[in-house]
DNA sequence: CCATTCATGTAATCGGTTACATGATTCT
DNA sequence: AGAATCATGTAACCGATTACATGAATGG
């Protein structure tokens, strides 16, 4: 009963959230399918990811629902492409998707996860474990900081309006150094924890 | 390459991460599927969830390895109910996972992709929905608070103790309370920065 | 009387990943 | 000579969600 019924009269299902991420990247300046592929890894595909194999087939869908429309550009040096722009039925689609309510969604994290149990493991592994995790995340979060020194060098000021294109790349780049700074405190903590051996009653091994 | 080869032959494949998510609750105790099934809701189902539809198959699945085993067990007022248990393999199995490199898993979330398109939606409505978000983390991360505390009083000083169950449970708490912390303040964070309305040069519109 | 809890399964569908497929140009 | 980039697609598979299905006991 949640969802639209599944009526197979149904002319055009709603877009996927991949649809709108397309639609929102369009949004920008028109693509061809592999610019799109490329920009779903850097800086947005940090929070979400698509395989081409998955975009070319929703163009198609975005395209016959009229949201999205394309032109044949031909290349001498390197192969044709589908230029795709957004239509302004894509556009007013892709604002009411921006308001629209939505589930907080649900997190999956294989290594809190193993944290659940890693009461069963050798604390030591554990916690040399941890500290790698912890780099790795550091290391994240330096290149996130990299990049927003790079953009504020590109974009100044409009980076901070909000009705700059800037301040979408901004608040993602914000969010992904928030994310990784708790992210490594959590593991250099578990780390902590994982080392002290601290029994204060006797040696249980 | 990188997967093991799809041999017709493969007698019994590898868990998948449910499949640890499940012996990883059996190791705390013996558990029929309808637990597991709640157990994976609170607290660690927050970090990881699956519907009964995909346990009871994976259960088969574990048993077939010979990870897990089942009694029958009869009950008079209720319906009759299969209790599963890890077998010493399973328990291996387990820990062998547990140490095993694995590579950082890819986020999805919905609302920073929206934040990345929100320059195109009215900065008064997006701002208004970046403090209903904060609210909603703000819950989630006094939910959390409130069970480290009941914890506390439930485990004591077990719940520091690298080898005790308890200490796992405190892990995924201490990581639910960080991050959900991080979220709501990345949220007033947005809703601040679309609130001033603050146009340096002239009213845009 | 109806909803909820306990208890276990199967089937259909969907989103996403991996693999298969092709082909020109440029760089090492 | 081989790898990487540009460019677009299809097919197979797998993990996860939703829906279908059954049935007894308890609680409002």
């Amino acid at each position: 009963m949640k969802r639209i019924n599944k009526d197979k009269l149904a002319l055009s299902a709603p877009p996927t959230v991949l649809g709108y991420a397309l639609l929102g990247l369009l949004a920008r300046g028109e693509q061809s399918g592999y610019d799109l592929a490329q920009g779903l890894k850097d800086p947005v595909g940090y929070f979400w990811q698509a395989h081409h194999s998955q975009i070319y087939p929703e163009l198609g869908r975005l395209e016959a629902a009229g949201l999205v429309q394309h032109t044949h550009v031909e290349q001498s040096d390197r192969p044709d492409k589908k230029v795709y722009r957004l239509t302004p039925n894509g556009s007013t689609s892709l604002r009411v998707w921006l308001e629209a309510p939505m589930e907080v969604p649900k997190k999956r994290d294989e290594l809190v996860l193993k944290a659940y149990s890693m009461w069963l493991s050798d604390p030591k592994t554990a916690a040399h474990m941890m500290r790698e995790y912890a780099r790795v995340h550091a290391a994240r979060k330096a290149e996130f900081e990299r990049r927003l020194a790079c953009l504020e060098s590109q974009a100044g000021g409009a980076m901070w309006q909000p009705d700059s294109p800037w301040f979408g790349i901004h608040a993602v780049l914000h969010r992904g150094i928030g994310y990784e700074r708790e992210y490594l405190e959590w593991c250099e903590w578990m780390a902590q924890c994982l080392s002290q051996t601290k029994p204060p009653e006797q040696t249980t091994r």
